[in-house]
DNA sequence: CTAGCAGCGCGACTTAAGTCACTGCATCGG
DNA sequence: CCGATGCAGTGACTTAAGTCGCGCTGCTAG
């Protein structure tokens, strides 16, 4: 009991919403909170579904989503451990506007929306700290609007190739080499579009000599050449 | 001046942020504001400008938008008296995500983010607000993500005509009229599209017996109809 | 070992979306 | 009265996006 509560103490610490709170304050919020496992595949709750509390990733990965009546994906956010997710509607008190569901075996401490409010009142900066991530995650929803009403399919999937090359790539004789780092079905989720056009479009980029393909193993042979279709235009 | 104080702290009252404090409390808050004047037309900030206070709007209109390379616009928001503009970036320190303009003359009350900030630290009741306004927007947004990655064109322009014609029609003999609120330009930008496939979806639609149109005079002759294709996976 | 399944490649096709270029039409200021 | 200007309608066209169907591979559970 004590040990769990230590544990969930630490955790809380590391989350971006409560860090810079002290030991006490964090146990006694910790005290506060539920521990719920989630394994890979469970969803979390889903879309419209009232919202009774706040989730905070301990461990596991959630991905936010939002479901069309023809079956599409499209993917609002990967959440990691230390993020809480579905923070609006806690305050605003509305249903949830998109679905969650773990990607990977997952922990959640969750808290019910009185409690979190409560604690808000009292501490005006978790409040003010609520707000940053919140607004984090605003510029993102207006990043990906810009990219759905501004930018091909083509050039999103550019985008998120750069992005990848740059964050989890190793440099080789042949160029930049990393791994997509899930299907091509969850990228094309990811970029609001079909698993027909990320393969199709790899494929150009391939006959284009700009990469290599290998299934999932990617190569940039010409990063230059691959930013520089960013900036342009067409 | 003093007449200037009233007026202002009047004003600061309706808004959605502030509703419920008290007169006096209105008052100190009244005097750390400047009054801002816009004519339509003007820019009151650019998307990626460093940002220094909160706007709220006392008289006219704002619209939140978007601009792509090639000169196409995507709306994000129109804002109209009491309502605030821009509150986050007022709070994670951020750059504006959008532009934003006065589309009628406008008067806009403005608060220094320090002065909002220290605020919101003293009266956490005013931060929970501003949460459940942020809130709003995002659930806008995610609405906005939605139509564009799952809708046609033809859809959103039917959701719009269906809105406007229960929010500002009037019923009469030959079904509920009213009038489009702007140009087709502007509706075009508001929908994430162009001018040309406005006009080519309402004559459509009028094709099908659904509509008349005569230029912005809009008769919805078939509601059911009409709401109908809304729900339909076509 | 093999039947089944998930992931991927790929061609053929349909349709939504956007571009270009032009016309007509009203309004407004000289 | 007239040219300029801004808005709307429209045809012809190009291209991006998405759909359908099928075949190939490799894995794994029975």
């Amino acid at each position: 009991m004590t040990a769990e509560r230590i544990d969930l103490a630490a955790v809380l610490g590391k989350t971006a919403l409560l860090s810079g709170l002290s030991q006490p304050e964090l146990q006694t919020l910790a005290s506060r909170t539920v521990r719920k496992l989630f394994s890979s595949g469970e969803l979390l709750f889903s879309e419209g579904e009232p919202c009774h509390g706040l989730h905070i990733i301990a461990r596991g990965k959630v991905r936010i989503f939002k479901t069309s009546m023809s079956g599409r994906e499209q993917v609002l956010a990967v959440n990691t451990p230390g993020e809480s997710v579905a923070e609006l509607p806690v305050f605003d008190g509305g249903p949830f506007p998109a679905s969650a569901v773990a990607i990977e075996d997952a922990e959640i401490a969750y808290i019910s929306r009185r409690d979190f409010q409560a604690y808000c009142m009292e501490h005006p900066e978790v409040a003010l700290k609520v707000l940053q991530v919140v607004g984090a995650r605003l510029r993102r929803l207006v990043g990906i609007i810009e990219e759905l009403s501004f930018t091909t399919i083509r050039q999103r999937l550019i985008a998120a190739l750069v992005k990848l090359a740059q964050s989890g790539g190793t440099k080789t004789a042949r160029g930049i080499e990393f791994q997509l780092p899930a299907t091509h079905q969850e990228l094309a989720n990811q970029l609001g579009t079909v698993r027909e056009l990320i393969s199709r479009n790899l494929m150009r980029l391939q006959a284009e000599g700009l990469l290599d393909v290998d299934a999932r193993q990617i190569v940039v042979k010409d990063m230059k050449g691959l930013s520089a279709l960013l900036e342009t235009t067409s």
